[in-house]
DNA sequence: AAAACCGAACGAACTAGTTCGTTTTATGTG
DNA sequence: CACATAAAACGAACTAGTTCGTTCGGTTTT
């Protein structure tokens, strides 16, 4: 764990990053981080004023790497659901944090969700211009198709079941089945047809 | 909130459902409860032994309700993720608990989820039946499809944007449009045969 | 009278954040 | 290269506040 070549004010946000995901804001304990960083209490107070603070910093941090890495191209949602699952899996920390950050908030903070608005209404605009590509049903409202395609990207961590237990393995071959299965849903349900209209 | 004409051991049991479900399990305040409760915390620790048990039971009775009000029925699918959909809404604290749990757990614990393991398996056994019946594309894996329902169904309460901001509005319009999209995406996904079967 | 209940206080353990003396590192100068 | 000086970092103790769980005398209910 101690691991870290880097500039004290890093180490603590590295070890800040894992603690907060696994703890949550109120669970976090600031004596841990400080000793899992290799660094001293004075110092975390240095470079960071708060306890609420360097939760936000590692949210916004953690935000902003979730939107460069799953982004919406070529028209192609269903390898935007997988590259969203890919990221899920890889960085299960992100979806720790944003987890903790919706349920320990009165919601009474904006500082760093400007990025994660930005980033949604950038891919709600991507999706209309694969419906108007012929790529994504129309009759589909952008913004509710991609609550559905976050939806079912992450479905396999919120599931109640799955999730409580630790149950149903991590194996590379589940996930691998699992991917399969988000991408043909989204396949499923972005296919253009005669259907009627919306809302 | 007080009112509340039962025993002191419901009025505790229920203002900690809602204490719970609204900080977690370190967030959640003992003498906040018996407060809300209209009881002292000598009762409160005369019924209940622990507030880890307290959160437990709250939990327990949380799924168990949970699974006796969304069951699959009559190979309705598409019913049932609506009936799962309704539940999040008009109990969201269920959903927040188990979010609770999932987050706040070293995993070393399996009292209550027994519950939530029996609903998942036998509702997963029903959609086999469907499956059987014609009513769900066959080539779905029963349990896969299961948590997509699941995620599907409550993509609304686990979307980042959305549910950061508090965004989006909680109006009736806005959740009955977002009923109708759930429905029409599980609709899309168990259409039988839209794929090669060749013939 | 006995049991259930309240209210208030208390102890012990924790924890965020501060302070301060000492040590290490970086930097510049002769 | 040697050396001085200042900034950065450490470590450990300390403050002040919070919170779980307990205890106990008094009050209401049965």
């Amino acid at each position: 764990m101690p691991r870290n070549g880097a500039d004290p004010r890093t180490r603590i946000l590295n070890a800040a990053r894992t603690e907060f995901a696994t703890y949550g804001l109120a669970g976090a304990r600031i004596d841990r981080i400080a000793k899992s960083a290799s660094a001293s209490k004075e110092r975390l107070y240095a470079y960071y004023s708060d306890k609420k603070q360097l939760f936000l910093e590692v949210l916004e941090l953690n935000l902003r790497e979730f939107a460069s890495d799953a982004v919406l191209t070529d028209h192609d949602v269903p390898a935007f659901a997988g590259a969203l699952f890919d990221h899920a899996v890889q960085h299960g920390d992100h979806l720790r944090m944003i987890d903790w950050a919706r349920l320990e908030t009165d919601g009474t903070w904006l500082p760093a969700l400007e990025v994660m608005l930005g980033y949604r209404d950038e891919q709600v605009r991507r999706i209309r211009l694969a419906q108007a590509a012929g790529r994504v049903d129309a009759s589909w409202e952008p913004a509710q198709l991609m609550t559905l395609v976050f939806g079912i990207a992450s479905a396999w961590v919120h599931e109640p079941g799955v999730v409580l237990t630790n149950s149903g393995g991590s194996d590379s071959v589940a996930i691998a089945a699992r991917r399969a299965n988000v991408i043909r849903a989204i396949e499923r349900l972005i296919a253009p047809s005669a259907e009627p209209a919306i809302n």
